[in-house]
DNA sequence: CATATAGTTAGCTCCATGGCTAACCAATTA
DNA sequence: TAATTGGTTAGCCATGGAGCTAACTATATG
């Protein structure tokens, strides 16, 4: 019970489907009704509905009833939280990069001392 | 037939799966065959096999075969491109933000003018 | 009060996803 | 050549996701 789904599963799953990112995107323009979120989409209302809760329960979305409008608005939070995955996983990417790049010097340096058997003697495994 | 996703759509939803995302940040590392990459998951590899073509129908990684062992690698364009879907959810939130707070900024003079009634007579119903 | 508006709930399909087992190549290694 | 290893294919099952309609609630509005 209660399957206890990750922060990150949640947000990706929601930015997975182009409605609920159409969504995020209409949103980050500013708040808006249901009904006005709804309006460009082909679909019925309780469809639509589903979205916005993937949305909230992802925490990309968050939503408030007044009368009988729900106006909802992004919650940046969630966001900035994915986007932050990215950037770790860049973060690693580039420091392999790094030494992939260190470790193809090596190669080069260690294939022109081959080339060059004449002068460098043995040039010290330099490693 | 070929239903045809976009692919953001596959880029997310390959990053809504945990096994996925750990494969992901392991290739970050460096590449690795499928056997290694399975090795810490609790799967049958036909399971997990399923995740690898995932990641590989969404551009995040790609792999080749040599002999009997298939080695697969982080395709770091797709994981950018994503990445770049946040940045730009974010500079138009931003701008949201900036003019947000210009409106503001207008609103407590127009505040702090109605309080002085004395001197601005009608203000002219600036809508 | 009557009606229209804005969401909501309930409940149904259909298909994609994530997992499994069993059986099957195809390279290595003994 | 026989056995092992590393992946692959095929096929099954349970769950969940995305869509629908119909019927309902609650707030405005006439």
């Amino acid at each position: 019970m209660a399957n206890q789904l990750s922060r990150l599963d949640q947000i990706f799953a929601a930015l997975a489907d182009p409605t609920r990112r159409a969504i995020v995107m209409r949103l980050c323009a500013g708040e808006a009704s249901v009904g006005e979120l709804a309006d460009p989409f082909d679909m019925a209302l309780p469809s639509f509905m589903k979205h916005i809760h993937v949305l909230e329960a992802s925490g990309l979305v968050e939503s408030e009833k007044s009368g009988r409008v729900r106006t909802c608005r992004l919650s940046p939070d969630a966001l900035v939280g994915a986007e932050d995955w990215f950037q770790q996983q860049r973060a690693i990417w580039e420091a392999r990069l790094d030494r992939f790049e260190a470790y193809v010097m090596k190669l080069k340096k260690e294939r022109a001392a081959a080339k060059r058997p004449s002068r460098t003697t043995k040039k010290k495994g330099s490693e």
